[in-house]
RNA sequence: GCGCCUGUAGCUCAAUUGGAUAGAGCAUCAGCCUCCGAAGCUGAGGGUUGUGAGUUCGAUUCUCGCCAGGCGCACCA
């Protein structure tokens, strides 16, 4: 076994390498020595495997016609060993097919070494994520997941690349709400209701009194009182304010344990209370902050952004500036490469302005913000108030009831406990993949059989594929007793399994890609295709019943589609049972 | 009013960041289980990529205008 991952070329690397070199003979120095010219699969596989279209690109820069371009560039690159053969096509494409040996080589290259080909480019690096991040007092509904689960796969991305991840639940713990909230508390509470479901009865209480207040300016400033209390340190209302935390905690617990989420710290927003006249002294010291309308704002015209308030009149700070002494002790704390946030859209403004006076600040740290798009109901978006929200736990029920049903039918010899284990693995990988699998920046329309989907282009079809390759094993095991596939060579004798081999050798692209991008939909994308290439090969191709040799080949490529389903699935946090 | 985002098959989404004939799933229709798992496979129909211009060898992708929708824009987070 291989332990070192770099033994595993890119084969788009091998080959970008090659043709760079080819452009530096055939073409005169350039400022960026070419560095931006790269290879892509082909649209078309009457192309071949891989195209080059630098050349009609630097055509352009350099005055010349492509294809002449082009021809120089084939001229000059000369034989590889990887390259079947070499075409020019159109204006000026190169076209690249491949060797089936190259093919083979890396295939079982990548079978030998236990990162499957990926890259450690992370290693050495810190990245902090900052995801999922619920408020306290009200129950995660579905438009929660996104973060959570978008965040938890750029996790488990990032750390398959190398990263040291340090995963920060920033939960929203702080703030003006909870004088609302207490002050319904004391109006409202319904013990009976608060023991049975916490949560729930905080998100009335809060609604109540909120309404309350808006009708009542009493009732506001009582609440205005309480948030007083608790900030100055009433005891009464910190001890309060700590259950409150504690009840929300245990549901977001409970949540995460079912999604498969855990995190490396759980630091609400009130953890940088103390740090807040810090951060504004800072601000002060570069000069940045000056007064408008009673509060301390900074301004930020030279980036064309509103201005941004980091203290209230009434002398509260608000999430900027919480945001900002966050940043700064993450920054010292664990000295990142990076920090990247995943939340909702609604927030870039609010980064752009936070970002924008790190910079001021002097810190450079790459900061990142993962948005994606709100999940909306077909009649609109979501809101406590129009008690529209679906609970993020009925969603999880609801798959796991209809994954059940469908196990049950599907499988009726298998016993029960292994049906619910495999219902909720479905289940929730179904819900899971619905998400994953499309771009974070469009908005979703919820729908409860588009987030349950169990065929097609979902996550079941992958768990299928699957557990269909798993139990090809087993009988392969039954029928040959002892003999390993992985000792016999790989032969890619039908076009469909050459595809396949290719398309397997190109799971660390993806991976590479998806970190880059942070879009989990491209692992998602890729791994799709992945099983549809071998969904069709398993359909048409024998192999238990290929000749020797041949039947062994076939497993052995079975066994390394397996462990690139089983990876890729694992880092968008999708269980792979091999039954399903 | 200003800013950010979105508009692709009836529906839900892709399209390797400017590449070749715009691809999948769902739905519809037609086939495939005495044969390795039919949650599957094979095939068919379905498109003026919102719209009008521009940039060039080449535009779903870039620029500008317009139309439609979403979100944000001073003391909530």
């Amino acid at each position: 076994m291989s332990a070192d991952p770099a033994s595993v070329p890119l084969l788009s690397d091998v080959l970008a390498d090659w043709l760079r070199a080819a452009f530096r003979r055939a073409l005169p120095p350039a400022a960026d020595d070419y560095a931006s010219i790269g290879v892509v699969s082909t649209t078309n596989p009457e192309f071949g495997d891989y195209q080059c279209n630098a050349a009609m690109a630097l055509a352009k820069a350099l005055k010349q016609p492509p294809r002449q371009l082009a021809q120089a560039v084939l001229d000059q690159a000369g034989p590889h060993p990887a390259v079947e053969r070499t075409a020019l096509a159109g204006p000026g494409f190169i076209n690249i097919t491949v060797r089936a040996d190259a093919i083979i080589d890396l295939a079982q290259a990548q079978g030998r070494d236990a990162a499957l080909g990926v890259p450690p480019v992370g290693r050495g690096q810190t990245v902090v994520l900052d995801y999922s991040s619920p408020n306290v007092a009200k129950p995660m509904h579905i438009g929660h997941i996104r973060s959570t689960i978008i965040g938890g796969a750029l996790d488990r991305l990032h750390r398959a690349l190398g990263y040291r991840v340090v995963a920060d639940n920033h939960i929203g713990d702080w703030g003006t709400q909870f004088g609302i909230l207490i002050r319904g508390y004391r109006q409202f509470v319904d013990e009976a209701a608060l023991r049975e479901q916490p949560v729930e009865e905080l998100e009335r209480l809060y609604v109540k009194s909120y309404e309350q207040s808006q009708a009542d300016p009493a009732w506001l400033d009582a609440c205005r009182q309480e948030l007083v209390k608790l900030q100055s340190g009433d005891p009464e209302n910190l001890r309060l304010w700590e259950q409150f935390v504690q009840w929300s905690m245990a549901e977001f617990e409970r949540v995460y344990r079912r999604l498969g989420v855990s995190f490396d710290l759980v630091r609400g927003e009130s953890h940088y209370n103390v740090k807040l006249p810090g951060v504004l002294a800072t601000l002060e010291q570069h000069g940045l902050v000056k007064e408008s309308e009673g509060a301390q704002v900074v301004f930020l015209e030279e980036e064309k952004l509103p201005v941004c308030i980091v203290r209230k009149r009434d002398g509260g700070f608000n999430y900027a500036t919480t945001d900002l002494a966050t940043v700064a002790s993450r920054v010292e704390e664990f000295h990142p490469a990076k920090i990247v946030y995943v939340t909702d859209e609604r927030q870039q403004l609010h980064f752009r302005q936070l970002f924008a006076i790190c910079r001021r600040l002097g810190i450079t740290t790459a900061l990142d913000h993962v948005w994606f798009g709100l999940m909306r109901l077909p009649e609109g978006t979501f809101s406590t108030r129009q008690g529209n929200v679906i609970r993020l736990e009925r969603l999880l029920d609801e798959a796991e009831q209809r994954a059940l049903a469908i196990v049950q039918a599907a499988s009726p010899t298998m016993d029960p406990a292994t049906q619910r284990d495999v219902a909720r693995a479905v289940g929730i990988g179904a819900v899971k993949y619905a998400d994953l699998s499309q771009n974070p920046q469009t908005q979703i329309t919820f729908s409860w059989d588009k987030a349950l989907a169990l065929d097609g282009n979902s996550g079941p079809y992958l768990q299928y594929a699957y557990a269909r390759i798993a139990s090809v094993q087993d009988k392969y095991a039954e029928r040959y007793p002892g003999q390993d596939p992985g000792a016999f060579p790989l032969q890619l004798t039908e076009p469909i399994e050459r595809v396949l081999a290719l398309k397997v050798t190109q799971f660390p692209e993806a991976i590479l890609r998806a970190a880059e991008l942070y879009r989990p939909s491209v692992v998602a994308d890729y791994l799709y295709d992945v099983a549809q290439t071998y969904s069709s090969f398993y359909q048409n191709v024998p192999f238990l019943k290929a000749p020797d040799g041949v039947r062994e080949s076939r497993v052995r490529l079975c066994g390394l589609v397996a462990r690139v389903l089983r990876t890729g699935l694992d880092l968008l946090g999708i269980e792979t049972p091999d039954r399903i």
